[in-house]
DNA sequence: AGCACGCCGACT
DNA sequence: GTCGGCGTGCTC
């Protein structure tokens, strides 16, 4: 087009230049040309090696830094209403320059599937809300028998209500809205965004209300808090009520959680307190259609609460008010791939961005946020009782297994245990972290144990599939009928996984109804549904299962918890297991005594004098949080130490390691090292080899963020240039890494 | 990342 | 003679 303008008219067209961010793996934007300049954060559809695909306008008028004849044209515009704001474009190039990541692809990795297409959007409507016109209201109600249709008029009768709504009542509600608004029985309105909450209205107790209180006596300002308290102390019930007064001002709640599939209760307890806000939910699992439609929603003030899991930290909010990072510990905020960011720390950016309070809610808060409380960054906040008044914290008992025997997994007293809350009619839990049968297979004859070929991880022992499995890369294999090194046919399983010790517990307890929860048992929401009817309906003596048991559900009558063997990450070298471990514990025994039942933990361990259970014990959080840290900072760790990890990975190990010694010694040659930041390694990952490349790392670690971060721009040049000598090295920068 | 170009080995 | 292996280089 803009080539016709130009054969037509005397005057030279003059084309605007713009930089594009595209889904490219390059540190770099990319300069197209239009004849008008371009809003920034417009999407656009260009010519990228031939094919049409999406960018997003970062800049516009900008002096083309290429030979101008190779520069192509803007294909398309869309108008998209300014969804990907000023504030929300700043958010993505900190997110890239933070974590060291390409832009476009960090743009990219932000949006939903929908706009991240060549394709114009259709920009959601604000949903209908319907009720009874005079002339419905004066009309019969359908007859009692229909007690369906009856229920939807009645609602309908009260105030007005959504679709979907209405389609919990009666799944035919549409057919009947039309039916019924051809009579004129019926009116409509577009639902305002803001509807005031009214359901289900708790009250706090005096500790809720107090942090309920400090929190909005900090509206509107850049306050972060850190709600430290204990399991079933009812946080969510203060996150509920500053929400409410949040969303009265008319402002946008984020509210982030980990792992939502595995936390449905709680995203009903939000949608039944709020069902008059427009809520959107952003997962990972939520269909891509959706998610686009519930991003555009939020982008546009349609949605003002915004519920989801890491992704939904990315999601534009321009009336940003509050936000709400509940068990903010969870390593799942951590994105452990492609574009590594870390939501709990990127949702501290956004509310000093907005503005607004943020509060990290945790019984077990990460050491991170615990120190940066200790230091007044973070106002801290603790409630110590439970909200059922009756309810206790229960008791934790450790159970020595270097003095007692083992059969098959479990001691004496812990089968008494069992044995007598079975007899009494409790419910109990067995939590171990091991799903499948055994987690090794091993010749009794010569000792060979059955290494995954890709992975250097045992394979797991599936008994029922009668498969080795690996559970890293998801390699499997027939059991083999005898040892490949000596053909001894005699191979023994060892240690114990769900599977066994769930048929252990069927011999234990044959009267005993046992339900297994774990990945394999459990893989659809659909399936979590099932569980909680069963034990609803009281049809589940004892729960077997892994860190899915873990998270925020709450099994009401559940009142013994068994742990078969929390020893395992201790021996880890991993400076993080024990944090890690610490937390999981606190939650496992969270589960018992909720309700009215007082709750018992035992925990089978060979180290009860370790320091984790000596806290786990007495369940005093901040012990243990101020020993660790102790620990953290005569060992020079985070957080006392910033850190970042650049990874390599190849065919073999010395391969990986080469690319990174070659950049060391070109820093070190051209004399870019600071003695700001100290440099370990370059060492094998402590799972050195992942589905079949060998991987190697080196960390970078300093006082100073701007140090660290300046050195790792250094590396990073170095690493793209070194990378030419060896084409099949990959490599990473992961900043504040998770996994060692 | 992808995708083209390009230079050497085994084939109808 | 060609088909195709993947090493190298570039993307506005």
């Amino acid at each position: 087009m803009g080539y016709n303008l130009c054969i037509y008219s005397d005057e030279t067209i003059v084309l605007i230049y713009h930089h594009i961010a595209l889904n490219v793996p390059l540190y770099t934007l990319f300069t197209y040309a239009h004849p008008k300049a371009l809003a920034e954060g417009t999407r656009v559809a260009i010519r990228f090696r031939g094919k049409r695909v999406c960018g997003v306008v970062w800049q516009s008028h900008i002096q083309p830094d290429i030979d101008v004849a190779k520069i192509q044209p803007i294909e398309t515009v869309f108008d998209d209403g300014g969804i990907l704001s000023a504030s929300w474009r700043q958010l993505l190039t900190f997110t890239a320059h933070y974590y060291h990541y390409p832009l476009g692809q960090a743009v990219m990795a932000a949006l939903p599937r929908g706009l991240r297409e060549a394709k114009a959007m259709t920009l959601p409507s604000l949903p209908l809300a319907y009720q009874l016109s005079a002339q419905g209201q004066a009309h019969e109600p359908p007859a009692t028998r229909f007690y369906k249709q009856r229920a939807l008029w009645d609602r309908l009768s009260q105030t007005a209500a959504t679709l979907d709504e209405l389609r919990i009542l009666h799944p035919q509600a549409r057919q009947y809205l039309q039916k019924w608004q051809q009579q004129g029985w019926i009116s409509q309105h577009t639902l305002e965004p803001h509807a005031a909450p009214t359901l289900a209205r708790h009250s706090l107790n005096p500790e809720q209300q107090l942090a309920s209180n400090c929190i909005q006596q900090h509206l509107n300002q850049f306050t972060p808090f850190l709600l430290h308290g204990i399991t079933g102390s009812g946080k969510t019930e203060v996150y509920f009520d500053v929400m409410e007064k949040v969303l009265q001002q008319g402002q946008q709640v984020l509210f982030l959680l980990p792992e939502i599939n595995l936390t449905p209760q709680l995203l009903q307890r939000v949608q039944q307190r709020f069902a008059h806000t427009t809520t959107a939910v952003l997962h990972s699992q939520t269909a891509a259609g959706e998610r686009t439609q519930n991003y555009l929603r939020a982008a546009l003030n349609q949605a003002a609460l915004v519920i989801g899991t890491r992704l939904a930290v990315f999601t534009p909010l321009p009336r940003l008010g509050l936000i709400v990072v509940d068990e903010e510990h969870d390593p799942s905020f951590k994105q452990d791939s492609e574009l590594r960011y870390q939501a709990r720390d990127l949702a501290i950016w956004r509310a000093r961005q907005a503005q607004c309070p943020i509060i990290l809610g945790s019984a077990t808060p990460s050491l991170e946020s615990w120190h940066k409380a200790q230091q007044q960054q973070y106002q801290l906040l603790t409630l110590q009782q439970r909200a059922h008044t009756r309810a206790r914290l229960p008791d934790i008992h450790l159970v020595d297994t270097r003095r007692l025997p083992l059969d098959n997994g479990f001691s004496e007293p812990i089968k008494q245990q069992l044995q007598a809350n079975f007899a009494a009619g409790g419910m109990s839990m067995v939590y171990l972290n091991r799903r499948g049968f055994a987690p090794a297979l091993f010749c009794s004859a010569c000792g060979h144990t059955f290494g995954c070929p890709h992975c250097s991880a045992k394979m797991v022992l599936h008994q029922r599939a009668a498969q080795l499995r690996c559970h890293h890369c998801d390699y499997r294999l027939a059991v083999p009928a005898a040892c490949p090194e000596c053909g001894n046919q005699d191979l023994s399983a060892v240690g114990h996984g769900t599977q066994r010790v769930e048929e252990t517990l069927h011999q234990l307890l044959p009267q005993a109804r046992i339900l297994r929860v774990d990945r394999d048992s459990t893989s659809h929401k659909q399936d979590w549904i099932q569980i909680y009817q069963q034990i609803e309906a009281q049809q589940v003596d004892i729960l077997v299962g892994t860190q899915m048991l873990a998270k925020g559900h709450d099994f009401g009558r559940l009142n013994l918890v068994v742990v078969v063997n929390a020893d395992g990450s201790l021996y880890s070298a991993d400076f993080r297991a024990p944090e890690r471990l610490f937390a999981e514990l606190m939650q496992v025994a969270g589960r018992c005594g909720r309700a009215e039942h007082q709750g018992h933990v035992w925990v089978q361990t060979m180290q009860p004098e370790n320091p984790v259970f000596q806290a786990l014990k007495t369940q005093h959080y901040a012990d243990f949080a101020n020993h660790e840290l102790q620990q953290r900072q005569l060992m020079h760790m985070p957080p006392f130490q910033h850190m970042a990890a650049i990874r390599a990975d190849a065919r073999t190990m010395a391969q990986a390691q080469q690319l990174l010694r070659a950049v060391q010694q070109q820093i070190d040659e051209h004399q870019q090292h600071t003695d700001q930041v100290s440099i370990f390694g370059p060492v094998p990952m402590l799972m050195a080899r992942l589905a079949g490349h060998e991987r190697a790392q080196i960390f970078l670690e300093s006082h100073d963020r701007r140090a660290l971060h300046q050195a790792l721009s250094v590396w990073q040049s170095w690493l793209i240039y070194m990378q030419n000598d060896q084409p099949h090295t990959r490599w990473l920068i992961d900043v504040d890494p998770l996994e060692m």
